[in-house]
DNA sequence: TAGATTGTTAATCGATTAACAATC
DNA sequence: TAGATTGTTAATCGATTAACAATC
């Protein structure tokens, strides 16, 4: 009822805590308090508490949080406890390096299609996958319930894309496309930029190079 | 002379701004102003202004920004004008995905170099470049000047992996493993962690449907 | 010149951090 | 109970937006 929208900083930040509160609980750990934990992540003990809050009540006074408890909280609050059927659209190089990358699966990210429009791909095994002409799409999409597309299409074709999958009903784009996606309301997209963040790291090097001065000489300073 | 540091939210946006008037740039728009821009790329104009004026003045009153001008100078902000040689470590599906990806180089990042320890895939080739073990890897990036490493091996080994780029001397690291890497002050590490992202949009797609109702229905609303 | 639009200062908004009473 | 640590409110900090004088 009413529930406050949480701020997309806040969630960004989840799969971070999910990811160390998962390392702790295979390393066996039971308890950490938001003290101990803020070192560990190198964040204030008051931004971690403040992020669970958000969410309920998950710690107690004296005690700190359960690992294991908190673990599952966060990890069904990002809709982890759930299967994901999603598609790629794309088999070109990075398409292909995704539906190899397993990792998705054990989260509940299961690729059930990949798709391309050059005939030359159409037809070729990718991990027990075959790839899809395009023109199945939408067909599959309903059959299977896909809900999120990862789309590593060629840019000038990425909006038109993303527009008949929307028309499908897919309801999430991973967008790898260099290209911003124009969605309606409800369809959510995230965008990994891969030149974007080249183009940062860039800046980032050169600004620390422009202030420190470039010397980068052999050995050199033995840093605390 | 004491410049002042520049957010990273704005270093975030410089990107986007640099690929929306590259466009512009294609299209054989000369000017634009702030408000103009500001419709296009669905910010307001009074952020784009803020955000040109931390590096300087590149408009003029009355007329706008010139585009050409201002791409280039964007450029330039975010270091596309110097060349970057840069090593790509780990030769598996998404490395590779990567070294054949060519768009980097025409924003002068220049592959020179793919690195693996399995020795299935050392001794390969990859787009004219042989994949090579790591033993050499120290040679090669004092060698060739290297300054950037695109590190996409297994989250284990990569912690490992970024403390000897460190020590041969990378200055930047674009991280793909899973982990967060711990290196000292002046390298610069840009995290890209494809499975954060996925959550996320896991996040929201979970959201929307909870606060609007699960209905997927075939055809439904139109959206304005 | 008059109109347009920047550069920049001031106001607002939101996110982070600090502080502390509640409570296990 | 005393000590620890949360949940939560208040204070601070930073980023975004609004406003407008400067100026092309």
């Amino acid at each position: 009822m009413g529930e406050k929208e949480i701020s997309q900083a806040v969630v960004a930040r989840l799969p971070r805590y999910f990811r160390y509160l998962g390392e702790l609980r295979e390393q066996g750990v039971e308890r950490i308090s938001s003290g101990d934990l803020s070192v560990i992540m190198n964040v204030t003990a008051s931004q971690i508490r403040q992020d669970f809050n958000h969410f309920g009540g998950f710690g107690q006074q004296g005690y700190g949080y359960n690992v294991d408890f908190l673990y599952h909280e966060i990890g069904r609050i990002l809709g982890l406890d759930e299967e994901h059927q999603l598609v790629i659209i794309g088999a070109g190089n990075l398409g292909q390096a995704l539906a190899n990358y397993m990792n998705f699966e054990k989260r509940g990210f299961l690729v059930k299609g990949v798709f391309d429009v050059n005939p030359k791909l159409v037809g070729r095994q990718l991990r027990g996958l075959e790839i899809m002409h395009m023109d199945g799409l939408e067909h599959f999409i309903k059959m299977h319930k896909i809900d999120i597309a990862v789309l590593t299409v060629p840019k000038d074709s990425a909006i038109e894309t993303a527009k008949l999958l929307v028309l499908c009903g897919v309801k999430a784009i991973l967008n790898f496309a260099h290209v911003d996606l124009n969605v309606p309301e409800g369809v959510q997209v995230e965008n990994v930029h891969l030149s974007d963040s080249l183009m940062k790291l860039s800046y980032n090097l050169h600004r620390y190079e422009e202030a420190f001065g470039k010397k980068t000489s052999g050995g050199g300073g033995k840093e605390g």
